[in-house]
DNA sequence: GTAGCCTTGAAC
DNA sequence: GTTCAAGGCTAC
């Protein structure tokens, strides 16, 4: 029996004694609204007084039973107080689903009345007790419960244990590679731990000391963690319902607005077995979303210079360490723990760090210029472009004259706005404290329309590589309102964006160059940081946002959403024109067998393959800003003051991606008919498992954004820091720390 | 070495 | 007092 069974019985047992009509404890309420957003428990109480109208109501009824495990059963049987359920039903609950979930319902509809059906629990009737919410992230077997940061099972958990506290050094056999799972996870103990660091498990939550029992520091973070996963499982849940709904017989497929699950008289219509999805991916996403809010973004980062005084000597990846090998190994190869990458340079562990070393020679030159960047050709669009500015780097000078030209550009508005500084500590001699204090200038209709000759052709032409060939933007049928607004926000800054675009466009890159033509793919990403804050700042929901916060969610997030808008530039395209190409942002088809540093090469043939996935999963545009959001409005990113308030938001746009995804995912919904060839070749994904998919991706997005993090870091300090100095991408690549 | 179960104790 | 995530023990 699994500690979990033993739990679960034994908790069951000590419920059998508990009087029916206790009252929930304290405690017990306390977690329960900690673990949910409070805008949920405002809507399950209204729940208790109306008929759902809409399954965001019964998703909500949902949530009120979707509690953690005990939690969930906790709330179980306070939902059946009145019932005077016994405990053998609950007991049922387990060994007998089908019948429980038929008394449940009934039961339901005698408490609620007719046409309210309360949401089958997940625990009778969607399984998610033993589905997507008990797989082990590494394995896959049943998970136990928080270990080391995640849910894990037990023997992930004590292998995980025994690697740190006995210092394994483990290699692998193969390429390090190996497929990790139940069955196998004994084959390759090198594998596994790789995938235990990369899933999320953190190194200091193994105590040094082997201290016993208490609760660690990651309560929190925990918490967190279970109320992002009960989130996901409110999104999976809508799914399903609503593709059973399309399967109902009489149901008709199609939502009339009526969504409200009115079983009057059928009550066991509902009862007809929903799909199983396949669960495991959302296991994975769980434990990505995990891995993305508290790996990177953590207090408790992995990085060793981040751990407490007592636990550093376990994580000194020097050469002379006590703990050599396997953490070299990984502080290498696994950028998902390896954020700060400005603290690791004292090791050496990167591959392109070996590369550099081993061709020096060839790339401290700056003798290549780039003649469209260092001399924009549109002088007038430059208005500062003799502008003075400290900046001696290379790419910094480049990048000061297109933030004196934003910093200059007038408003159109006419009109003088107040930033709101309040609170703000910013140093303000930060380039990016600066731009996003910028008033933004706002797009006008005219911004479009007045250049005929080139303006609107422009737009064109560069919307066309962000907007979707496959999304109509006059079809706003079955758009949630947010992602409406998303959109709405999106077009607003393309017609202001246009200013900047013949500047990226000029831009080329020579990848036959020694160097790679380091110095201009640096000067592109510096503008293309330029033009996210500037997006980043009009956008929707982040203008409301305190400056400083601004600047903390936007260097937490500029490489994932930089690597988001590539990726889906590139999706824009059709499939077989940039074969082993990556589309660069300023148009130009970069043929990644041109790279010659075999780092980069592997990393760029990692982002061909995630740009691969992105295609297959049909993505599109309200989804990919959606992406972008998501990635943005981390409410962990560290030193954030307005956590509730940007995981609002995120829950906002969560709900509203699950939604979107399941009306959209469906080819005969879908606009299919303006699909690219290769489009519509592509299997379309399993329509319960597209949102999953998607936010499946992240964690990829994240390894590849902190893999070029690194080579941009290692190229800078290759040039002893100058190389980006004084540029809005070095300031970036410092992250946090200059901010904090 | 693995993995299931047990014990512990700080946080709640 | 309860919870739950640590470490420990031990059969395999």
């Amino acid at each position: 029996m699994s500690e979990y069974e033993r739990k679960r019985k034994n908790y069951i047992r000590s419920k059998s004694t508990q009087k029916i009509d206790s009252p929930q404890s304290n405690d017990e309420l306390e977690e329960t609204i900690d673990d949910k957003n409070p805008s949920m428990m405002i809507d399950n109480n209204i729940l208790m007084t109306k008929t759902p109208q809409s399954l965001d109501d019964l998703l909500d009824v949902d949530d009120n039973n979707n509690e953690n495990d005990e939690d969930k059963e906790e709330n179980e049987n306070h939902n059946n107080t009145n019932d005077d359920v016994d405990n053998d039903s609950t007991h049922l609950s387990i060994d007998d689903p089908t019948t429980t979930e038929q008394t449940r319902q009934k039961k339901s509809i005698e408490k609620n009345g007719p046409g309210v059906l309360d949401v089958p629990s997940p625990d009778v009737g969607l399984d998610v007790k033993f589905g997507f919410n008990d797989l082990c992230p590494v394995c896959g077997d049943k998970v136990s419960g928080f270990h080391y940061g995640l849910l894990t099972c037990e023997s992930c958990k004590g292998f995980f244990k025994r690697t740190v506290q006995n210092k394994k050094n483990y290699q692998c056999i193969d390429k390090q590679q190996c497929q990790i799972d139940k069955t196998q996870r004994k084959r390759c103990a090198f594998c596994r731990f790789k995938k235990c660091l990369q899933v999320g498990m953190k190194l200091e939550a193994v105590r040094e000391n082997r201290v016993r029992g208490g609760r660690n520091k990651f309560g929190p973070l925990y918490r967190r963690s279970r109320a992002l996963r009960q989130q996901i499982m409110r999104q999976h849940f809508v799914s399903m319902v609503k593709a059973q709904q399309n399967m109902i017989p009489n149901g008709n497929g199609i939502d009339n607005g009526q969504t409200s699950l009115d079983m009057t008289g059928n009550g066991l219509q509902v009862k007809s077995e929903p799909e199983q999805p396949n669960l495991h991916p959302f296991q994975h996403m769980y434990s990505s979303l995990q891995t993305t809010t508290n790996i990177n973004h953590s207090p408790h980062t992995h990085h060793p210079n981040n751990l407490p005084h007592h636990q550093q000597h376990h994580y000194q990846p020097q050469k002379s360490s006590s703990f050599p090998g396997v953490y070299q190994d990984f502080f290498n190869t696994n950028s998902s723990i390896t954020n700060n990458t400005r603290l690791q340079q004292s090791f050496q562990l990167n591959p392109f760090d070996t590369y550099y070393k081993n061709s020096s020679a060839s790339s401290t030159s700056y003798g290549h210029s780039p003649p469209s960047l260092l001399l924009p050709s549109n002088s007038n669009s430059n208005p500062a472009s003799g502008s003075s500015n400290s900046s001696s780097s290379p790419v910094g000078q480049i990048s000061s004259k297109l933030l004196d030209y934003q910093i200059s550009s007038p408003s159109t508005t006419g009109t003088t706005t107040t930033v709101n500084t309040t609170n703000s500590t910013l140093n303000t001699s930060s380039i990016l404290s600066t731009l996003t204090m910028q008033q933004h200038p706002m797009a006008t209709n005219d911004s479009m329309h007045t250049d005929t000759n080139n303006g609107i052709s422009s737009v064109y032409f560069y919307n066309n590589q962000y907007l979707a060939t496959n999304y109509d933007m006059n079809d706003t049928n079955n758009i949630p309102e947010t992602l409406t607004k998303l959109i709405e926000s999106d077009q607003a800054y393309r017609c202001t964006e246009i200013r900047y675009i013949e500047d990226i466009q000029q831009i080329h890159i020579d990848l036959t160059r020694d160097d790679g033509d380091i110095l201009v793919v640096c000067s592109l990403l510096d503008k293309l940081c330029f033009l996210m804050v500037d997006w980043a700042r009009q956008s929707l929901y982040f203008k409301d946002i305190q400056i400083d916060n601004q600047i903390k969610l936007l260097k937490a997030a500029w490489i994932e959403i930089l690597i988001i808008d590539l990726i889906w530039k590139q999706c824009q395209q059709p499939k077989e024109t940039c074969v082993n190409c990556i589309v660069s942002a300023n148009g130009q088809l970069l043929n990644i067998n041109l790279i010659q540093n075999p780092a980069v090469k592997k990393l760029a043939e990692r982002y061909l393959q995630c740009v691969n996935d992105f295609r297959q999963l049909q993505w599109q545009y309200p989804e990919y800003l959606a992406l972008k959001y998501l990635v943005l409005f981390d409410p962990d990113v560290q030193g954030v003051t307005e956590s509730s308030l940007i995981e609002e938001v995120q829950e906002k746009i969560t709900n509203a991606l699950g939604e979107y995804t399941t009306d959209h995912n469906n080819p005969s919904i879908s606009n299919s008919t303006s699909r690219s060839p290769s489009q519509q070749q592509q299997a379309p994904t399993n329509e319960q498992e597209k949102f999953a998919c998607i936010l499946l991706k992240l964690p990829d997005v994240r390894l590849i954004g902190n893999d070029l993090k690194k080579f941009l870091q290692l190229i800078d300090r290759k040039h002893d820091g100058k190389l980006l100095d004084g540029c809005l991408l070095g300031e970036m690549l410092n992250g946090l720390q200059s901010n904090n």
